[in-house]
This record gives structure tokens, C-alpha cells and sequence, in this order.
DNA sequence: TGCGATTTGTCCGTATGTATT
DNA sequence: TAATACATACGGACAAATCGC
């Protein structure tokens, strides 16, 4: 009824666009939690749009592995498994890695002041305990090796891993909400990252996101059990 | 006029997919040229369906990064160049070595076996110099370590890269009709990667993708130049 | 600079197919 | 099996933006 619902008209862009990230915003802070449907004319009035461009939306979140749907029946917010969680860590790992190759002769001190900065906000974000902020902390952090290759087929593939890892910890989050990133454990990973020993970093990298998947899959379990 | 032009009715799923399936297959095949213009109302009358499916299936191939659009203005096939080239086989090499570490220790013997089928297709194929069938042999080859993982986001990111090199390599055949893959250029591949040196197979894989890369970008310049 | 033509983007009413109950 | 809800598809119309003249 209320036909506010976001769709800032006075924003560049179509309309189908503007559907989108108002969609993905709203999936990946939680306001759509995993599992739950989501009905096109519902939202399309919801939204003040017609049923185009908001069907065209939901396509592309779709393509970018945060909806699912079945023809014919129905939309729904994805929900990851554990299968799906370790392959995003097993991939993520083998992205970023191949991230730091590419740089790892330019690494410049502009890289190294912003890799500081970010682990610095990320360790402010994590004593504020908001977790939400201490997510999207240790999502910027991360995100400073890919933005520096300026390769294209590599950022929009962390985009999309990086889009369902945000899914996935704001559900853990919503299910108990405790558990942000450890204070502690990027220490090692940006010490490698400004190093000089790039086999280092291969390990330093594995045991980190190992260490995440652990993580990952305890509160998944938790979550299943209780 | 002719309305003729596939999408086939008895088919299962929706115009969309059916659409997009044409769509694809004709802009691999060659017969929609990168650069070409694609119109949505032509197309719409052509294939016999409306224009929204029609839009839904194009805005899908823009996402697998075969078709570009500019917002009110045109959508065209979309046309490589020596950047985007370079993307494609750096990306390539990093994922393929993670396919192969993925399944390192699970190589067996059917494995073995499947790897020396695609090979001698290859060769097959490469001796009746028809160059379609010799790349599309290449990539099957190719793609047995990607089906191996069951990785399903590897094997997802694998298939958009493989498009779009089917794409590269299709246009380069139509721009002059020679230069398919070299004989002996996997003799090397298939032999390390059923060898016991996976930091071996990570230097063959490398060199590999490099000569390809080469061979492209001779090609690219070639093209340019007349 | 402006103008018209072309094409994409959007809307709405309607009809049909499919899954679910 | 029938009814319902919803996704899918159609067609005609208009708005908005781009491009060529």
C-alpha cells in the first residue's frame, strides 16, 4: 500500500537497475532473510514499478546467486548449504591468491597505507560490536587486493562470492546473534601481505580461510541443531 | 516474415531459456558477428514471441558477457579486445590449476581414460581441418578437470570464460580461415596431468596458456592490422 | 544547435500455463 | 479432482534517450 519502498526516482539509471540494488541491499542486510519468497506483483506494487523491470531484476539476482527461482512456481531469498559455503572459501582462496600474483611486483606504499587503514577500521568495527559494521569491515579489507589488479573478470567474480558471503554471515547473524571476525586474525594476513615471501602468503591465505570455514560451519551447525 | 527461425515449441521450459539457448548458439556459431547489432523487435518478430521473454533472454547473455547494452541506445554482440583477452587466459590458468589441485589426489583411472578419449578427438579434429570442430574439441578437452571437481561454482565460472573464448576464437576463424589449435601443443598437457608433479603440470599449465594467449594476440593484431 | 527517426525502457490489461493446496 | 495463486507470455501503447542529419 505504502508504495514508498526505495527506487530513488531522482538516481541515474533505469529502472531495472535501481530494482536491483534496492533487491540486493535489502537480501544482504537481512531485511529478505535465506528461504523466504518473494512474489513479483507483490513487489512490484510494493515498489511503485511495473512487473518488467522488476522481473528483469529478479533475473539478475538470480545470475548473481542471491535468488533462486523455480519456473512457474516461485522466487525465493537463496539458502546456502554447507556444501556452498566451502566451496565459496575453497574458491575465494584460490582467487585471492591469484589476486596477490598479479600485484605482487606492484605493490606500491599507497597499497600498503590502504591495507593498514582498513585493517585498522576493520579492528575499530569489531570492538564496536556491531557485527553487521565488522562484516563489511573484513569484506572492504579483503576487497583491497582485487580492486588493485584492475582485473575485471576477477573483481566481478569476488563481487559475486563476496555478495553470498555477506548473505550468508547476516543469516548466522540473525540466527545468534555473537561471533564477528576474531579480533586477532588478520594480524598475520596483512603481515604477509606487505612481506616478501609470496609462498608465505599462499599459506598464510589457506590457513586463513580455513580458519573462516570452521568458523562458518560451526555456526551453521549450531544454527541446524538449535 | 519467414517466423520460421527455432525456438522450438515442444521443447521443455520457458521462451526465455529456449530464447536464450538460440541466441547463445547463434552468437558461437558465428552467425551473429561480435559488433553486430541485435534488435529487440526484429528479433522478437523473427523468432515469433513477444518482446518481454525476447528482453529477459538478452539481458541474460549480457550478464554470460556475450551481449553488450547501452541503455536507450543499441545491444550489440559483444567484440574482444587484447585486454579482454588477456583477462580470459590469466583467469584461466589460475582456475584450471585450481581444478587440478582439487582433484589431484582423486585421479583415476576413468579420469585417465577420458583425458586420452578428448586428446586423440582433438587430434581427430585438428587433422580434418575444420576449425570449429578443432575448438570446440580443445575446450572438451579442457573441460574434463573442471567436471572432475564438482565444483558447481567452478564449473559456473569455467563455462563464462569458455563462451567467451568459443566467441574469440569464431570470430578470429571468420575474420581468416587458418590457424586452429597446433597438433602437439597438449602432448605436454595431457601428459602432466596425469603425471605425479602437480608443480610441474603448474609450469606446463602456465606455458600453455601463454602460447595460446600469443597465438591470440597474433591473430587480434593480425585482424586490425588488414 | 536543433529536429526527427530509431530503439530501448516502461506501463497496463489480459490471457494462459504450471505448481500447489 | 478442482480451485487457487502465481509465474509466464502477449500486444499495444507511450516515454525517454540516443544517434544521424
Amino acid at each position: 500500500m505504502s508504495r514508498d519502498s526505495g527506487i530513488p526516482k531522482l538516481s541515474s539509471a533505469t529502472y531495472r537497475e535501481r530494482i536491483a540494488d534496492v533487491l540486493r541491499e535489502r537480501i544482504l542486510s537481512g531485511a529478505f532473510r535465506p528461504g523466504s519468497r518473494i512474489v513479483e506483483a507483490q513487489l512490484a506494487t510494493q515498489f511503485g514499478v511495473s512487473r518488467g523491470p522488476l522481473r528483469e531484476a529478479i533475473r539478475q539476482l538470480n545470475d548473481e546467486g542471491l535468488l533462486v527461482t523455480s519456473d512457474y512456481s516461485s522466487t525465493r531469498v537463496v539458502s546456502l548449504d554447507a556444501r556452498d559455503v566451502k566451496e565459496i572459501y575453497s574458491f575465494r582462496t584460490a582467487l585471492e591468491y591469484f589476486a596477490f600474483q598479479l600485484i605482487w611486483d606492484r605493490r606500491d606504499d599507497a597499497f600498503r597505507r590502504q591495507l593498514h587503514n582498513r585493517h585498522v577500521k576493520l579492528l575499530d568495527a569489531i570492538e564496536s560490536c556491531i557485527e553487521e559494521r565488522a562484516i563489511a569491515a573484513e569484506l572492504h579489507l579483503h576487497s583491497l587486493v582485487y580492486e588493485t589488479t584492475d582485473h575485471q573478470i576477477l573483481i566481478n567474480s569476488w563481487k559475486g562470492l563476496r555478495g553470498r558471503l555477506q548473505l550468508y554471515w547476516a543469516a548466522v547473524h540473525l540466527a545468534h546473534n555473537e561471533h564477528g571476525p576474531r579480533p586477532g586474525a588478520h594480524e598475520e594476513y596483512v603481515d604477509a601481505a606487505i612481506g616478501d615471501d609470496l609462498e608465505r602468503l599462499r599459506r598464510v591465505l589457506s590457513e586463513h580461510m580455513q580458519q573462516g570455514l570452521a568458523d562458518a560451519l560451526t555456526l551453521l551447525c549450531e544454527r541446524r541443531g538449535g
